[in-house]
RNA sequence: AGGCAGUUAGCUCAGUUUGGGAGAGCAUUUCCCCUACAAGGAAGUGGUCGCAGGUUCGAUCCCUGCACUGCCUACCA
């Protein structure tokens, strides 16, 4: 073995191996219980980041601790199309070349995406087996795939006879740039610092009054159908149902009263634009106002007058302002803080427009959705999510699911050339017009939002579209737990909460567990613009996979974002490199190999130390199992860490080592404990860690290490207390000499005397019988029993547990610093002293706090006045 | 505007389930290459647990208010 872990060999001998070797394909075994997970299908738009490492870790995670459970475990890939966001990173390849989408057409373009593809996700999936994501590779998906085309249809067609989806003129979200309709949730709001114009609109009646509108939006004046104020709004109730002028084009509109006008806000009056702006839309359906549209699909004006026609909103805005301002509207002008919608694909200003649309009514869904998680039959880990996501549910509207872009699933219906006859849902062109018979029939234009077939994942992936292929279906679904971030959350999660209680009168997934975001150091997103990217491929490359994957699984805290920085990959590097070293040092050590794949009911116990470890791990396997199961695995890498690294290398090792020494004989049964307790705790953390733990499997000559449940863990544990307070006093004895040491200067190679002063026969046969320990650990040559020692001038001594240690060291002595180093210790021990006393002379705290409290602070005060005592006594002597 | 989180060592964060003299990693200081490991070992320094009240014998932990930070949601013209 060499003595640095070589992370790149081994990573790829393994992730090669598990490929190859379609390790993790899945097979129905009704005999055993299905663990299933969908991924959350990366979009094919460039690599994986840190963000993706964290999610596929965490799922390969806890895939990896089901099947050591005895769970059949599926893992599916796949990839998603990405709508918008894809069309648009090949838009703009090509615009690189001077070209565009039209100049291509319409199928040269579909080809081009579909390269894109080719290329993305191959790439995608081969970071994901480099990750040693268990997946089944057999099964990977495109959303775009032949099964999830017809899971689409089939969706989309059972809607639309059911009456849910339907085709309206709304006002809906319009991308310019993407030159296509958005949902709602696919906004992004940001904040923005305008101006906010105070314009004066005249009353017909009363010739030089007005009423001032505050608007950030002048060149929509030629929208406005009304004006609205609030009903109780004492300074305008007498204008009500006046007719005011729009000023330029002199258009008489009504002043009407409307509950959802703040009166609060600007000047309490509102000018209405029904056909640009969602609350104006609302007040003015519920008033049964003219909705006008001024702006067009392509951001120009329309139906406005000839100087303004056919401007760009911006032109017509900078020339309306400067008309107003010539024919003196302006009362005054301010600067104004808001939040405008953006895409959250290209980031560019999103316009309020009229359009037909496709729709879905999700209202019944919705309480579906909300009554299935109230009643529990979904958890979220962690819980703080439900409420957010019952809020969303509640409050949703209509999903606009119609989209102007050319890569996507195109909507099923078909339009008759009658254009009197209605659509047709179908899932291939009808033959003929169930209306009028006609033979001519073209499909719509429009594809789908993107996350219409991503509310379909979880079942399309088990062929859901095809009725008679669906026995994974029923042994796979619903699957077991869904693994996301929370932004999306209600994009994705709760859709396919929906579509599943619907088309599968069924939950998708049984838990949600949602993590954070990956920030950097200084808590900031990563982004390409910043530059604040970590790659995980070049942290793989740097510090092996094992590291990347326990550094994120380490400080992925539930439900919070978390932080990374490359010491915290650098320390993970170095916990991995502990583990392979400890393996080197067990390997240097075993004459016999044949003995490694014993149970623990061959493991002699010759010592206490043998005894605290086996306790250990038993606690370990206890504590992690839980974790593991509550999706705690942060509180599992931190578990193993500590017993890993302190417990078993600082301490148990250490130990072991002097123990071969000493009975050369026993050897071979202290081996079979180390390397024991090495295979345990690899399996415990092998979830997380799997490629160095398969490499030490296999050089421990491991076969069964992933199949049998180490988390079954029962082992026969003797006088567990006695063990403990033995173990510590043995540990505070060597701490204590080692810091002595330390703070007098003795070299290591120095050896010293111990005199035990005053200690009980049980403590003494203690020490006696684990001297050795202390000897070579500590390097001490002698140690030696005495009662009530009295010539102990010049020597140093030290206090472990209740034990009274002296070292004759006289030459090392340096009278002044001895002197200080006890006052030190007098000091803690008198600020410990008086603590516990104001406790115990408090009558109330004697009254009411707990018998065994107070037992407690009197052994903590008699522990610490017996030291005390002893050393003052000491000090006196010097 | 509302909702939800967070505020603990120089930095990144645990912990508080059930209230009783605060933990880890990194950084830093000191000593050590002694045959698993210097990507290591041993030891040390470092904290009125955001602020103000309240409940309690006792609050970092429970309650209320406030401040700051972040996120989510929203129709503030």
């Amino acid at each position: 073995m060499k003595k640095v872990y070589d992370h790149n060999q081994i990573d790829e001998k393994w992730y090669k191996f598990w490929v190859n070797n379609k390790t993790y394909k899945a097979k129905i075994d009704k005999k055993k219980k299905a663990f299933s997970i969908v991924i959350p299908p990366p979009n094919i738009t460039g690599s994986l980041h840190m963000g993706h490492a964290l999610n596929v870790t965490l799922q390969d995670v806890i895939l990896r601790f089901k099947r050591i459970q005895g769970y059949n475990t599926l893992w599916i890939p796949g990839v998603d199309h990405g709508g918008i966001a894809t069309q648009n990173i090949v838009e703009k390849n090509l615009k690189r070349n001077g070209q565009t989408k039209l100049d291509l057409g319409y199928d040269n373009f579909l080809e081009k995406i579909w390269l894109w593809k080719s290329e993305t996700s191959y790439k995608i999936t081969n970071q994901l087996k480099k990750m040693g994501c268990c997946l089944d590779w057999d099964r990977e998906t495109f959303t775009m795939d032949e099964k999830c085309s017809k899971a689409v249809k089939k969706a989309f067609i059972k809607l639309f006879n059911n009456g849910l989806i339907y085709k309206g003129k709304k006002l809906i979200n319009w991308c310019f740039k993407c030159g296509t309709a958005l949902s709602d949730i696919e906004l992004e709001y940001k904040k923005e610092i305008t101006k906010l114009w105070y314009i004066k609109y005249f009353l017909q009646d009363m010739k030089n009054d007005y009423i001032t509108i505050a608007t950030t939006r002048p060149e929509t004046i030629f929208g406005d159908t009304a004006i609205a104020v609030s009903p109780n709004d004492n300074r305008y109730k007498k204008l009500i149902n006046k007719i005011v002028i729009v000023p330029i084009i002199n258009k008489k509109i009504k002043i009407i009263a409307d509950y959802k006008v703040d009166k609060t806000f600007g000047t309490g009056a509102i000018k209405v634009t029904p056909g640009h702006d969602v609350l104006d839309n609302e007040i003015a359906l519920k008033n049964n106002l003219d909705i006008l549209e001024i702006i067009n699909n392509d951001g120009k004006m329309i139906n406005v007058p000839i100087p303004y026609t056919n401007l760009y909103i911006h032109e017509a805005k900078e020339k309306i302002i400067k008309d107003l301002n010539d024919k003196n509207y302006f009362i005054k002008i301010e600067d104004y803080e808001h939040s405008i919608g953006t895409c959250y694909r290209c980031s560019s200003k999103i316009e309020s427009l009229i359009s037909e649309q496709w729709f879905l009514n999700v209202s019944s869904m919705s309480k579906k959705a909300i009554t299935i998680v109230n009643n529990k039959k979904i958890s979220f880990y962690p819980k703080s999510w439900i409420k957010p996501y019952i809020l969303w549910l509640k409050n949703l509207k209509d999903w606009c699911i119609s989209r102007q872009i050319w890569w996507g699933h195109k909507i099923p219906i078909y339009y008759c050339i009658n254009k009197t006859c209605p659509p047709v849902a179908s899932f291939e062109t009808p033959i003929q017009c169930p209306k009028c018979g006609g033979k001519i029939l073209k499909q719509e234009t429009d594809v789908l939002d993107t996350w219409f077939s991503s509310a379909l994942w979880p079942f399309s992936v088990f062929n859901w579209g095809n009725n008679n292929n669906d026995k994974d279906l029923k042994y796979f679904y619903p699957t077991s737990v869904l693994v996301t971030g929370y932004e999306i959350l209600y994009l994705w999660v709760a859709r396919m909460i929906q579509f599943s209680l619907l088309f599968m009168n069924n939950i998708p997934f049984k838990d949600i567990i949602i993590h954070g975001i990956v920030r950097d150091k200084y808590g900031k997103k990563m982004s390409k613009s910043i530059g604040n990217v970590i790659d995980p491929i070049i942290i793989m490359k740097e510090y092996g996979t094992d590291a990347l994957r326990f550094a994120l699984m380490h400080s992925a805290v539930q439900g919070r974002d978390i932080r990374i920085s490359n010491e915290m990959f650098i320390s993970s590097r170095n916990f991995i490199n502990k583990i392979w070293n400890a393996t080197r040092f067990i390997m240097l050590n075993l004459s016999n190999t044949n003995f490694i794949n014993v149970n623990s009911n061959y493991i002699k116990c010759y010592d206490i130390f043998d005894e605290w470890i086996i306790t250990e791990l038993q606690n370990l396997t206890n504590r992690t199992k839980k974790a593991y199961e509550n999706y705690n695995i942060d509180i599992v890498a931190k578990e193993v860490y500590d017993f890993f690294w302190t417990k078993f290398c600082n301490w148990y090792i250490e130990f072991a080592k002097i123990k071969i020494f000493t009975f050369p004989e026993k050897k071979e049964d202290i081996m079979l404990i180390l390397v024991y307790i090495l295979n345990s705790v690899l399996k415990i953390i092998s979830p997380i860690i799997p490629f160095i733990t398969s490499e030490v499997f296999q050089i421990i000559k491991n076969s069964n290490a992933f199949t049998s449940n180490i988390f079954k863990l029962k082992l026969k544990i003797s006088n567990n207390n006695i063990t403990y307070e033995q173990i510590h006093k043995i540990q505070d004895i060597i701490t204590k000499i080692r810091m002595l040491r330390l703070e007098i200067n003795i070299a290591s190679n120095v050896s010293i005397e111990l005199i035990f002063n005053n200690i009980n026969e049980r403590d003494k046969n203690f020490i006696e019988n684990n001297k050795n320990y202390i000897k070579y650990i500590v390097n001490v040559n002698s140690i030696k029993f005495e009662k009530n020692i009295k010539n102990i001038k010049g020597m140093s001594f030290v206090i472990a547990g209740d034990c009274e240690i002296f070292l004759p060291i006289y030459k090392y002595i340096d009278i002044n610093k001895e002197k200080n180093r006890l006052n030190k210790n007098i000091r803690s021990l008198q600020k410990e002293i008086s603590l516990s006393k104001t406790k115990l002379q408090n009558s109330n705290f004697l009254r009411k706090a707990s018998k065994l409290e107070i037992n407690k602070t009197k052994e903590k005060l008699y522990a610490a006045q017996i030291k005390m005592k002893k050393i003052i006594n000491n000090l006196k002597i010097l």
